[in-house]
DNA sequence: TTAGGGTTAG
């Protein structure tokens, strides 16, 4: 079987990357990866991301850190995914200290963070209720021309509901929904706060009334719904 | 070819 896909580059890199990494199957992973690179495959960035994010999922930290030195000693430079794959990783295992120095290191490197990494980092920063660095962070997104997208919008009101601003988070969100950048998880904050504040009944026809719309809710909506309602006791 | 956010209950 090995064989017939090392016949076909592009069909392993994806079978290495998609199938494998992300089943929680890093060690059949590791030993294709090994196969290829004995069959003379020179690896790229991107199959060592995919192996380093399955090491991530798995949380396999030595096999994460023993993995980014032997890319590099290999020549291959980790990139922006690459980083906040880690940084991500760092953060959701309570190392924030470590996390910052792969940001800052990211930085020296000239491998500049991007959106995606702002908005997990700005996530973090709310989970701790570092209000100053959040603001900080919002200034340096803003020169560096990053505009704040759907996720952004999640980790902004997501956090100000999590530290209990609802108020905050429900006048920022209107605020967002009047420009239309909103997709069904931030609707789904909104939902959550409404509930938080014992208005599942209006969050309900709210959620009707975006339905005739054209908005679709997904069970996260439903589950906000229903634990809203258990909550205030209405059935 | 690789990546980020939102629910509960157990």
């Amino acid at each position: 079987m090995f064989l017939t896909i090392l016949n076909y580059n592009r069909g392993y890199r994806v079978m290495l990357s998609q199938a494998l990494c992300k089943t929680s199957r890093s060690y059949t992973t590791l030993q294709l990866f090994y196969l290829m690179k004995k069959k003379g495959f020179v690896h790229s960035v991107c199959s060592y991301t995919a192996l380093i994010y399955g090491f991530c999922r798995e949380g396999m930290q030595d096999n994460v850190f023993q993995w980014l030195d032997f890319m590099q000693n290999n020549g291959c430079k980790p990139n922006v995914i690459t980083y906040m794959i880690i940084v991500k990783f760092l953060f959701d295992n309570g190392k924030f200290k470590e996390a910052m120095n792969f940001v800052s290191k990211m930085e020296r490197e000239r491998c500049n963070p991007d959106l995606l990494t702002y908005n997990v980092i700005l996530r973090e920063l709310f989970h701790r209720d570092r209000l100053d660095d959040i603001s900080e962070l919002i200034q340096v997104m803003d020169q560096k021309g990053l505009s704040p997208d759907s996720y952004s919008y999640a980790a902004l009101c997501g956090g100000l509901l999590k530290i209990g601003k609802v108020g905050d988070a429900c006048e920022l969100l209107l605020d967002i929904f009047s420009n239309g950048a909103a997709d069904v998880a931030v609707y789904n904050i909104y939902f959550q706060c409404l509930c938080q504040e014992n208005k599942s009944r209006e969050a309900l026809s709210q959620l009707k009334r975006k339905m005739k719309v054209g908005f679709k809710p997904n069970n996260v909506s439903y589950n906000t719904m229903l634990s809203g309602f258990c909550k205030e006791k209405k059935y």
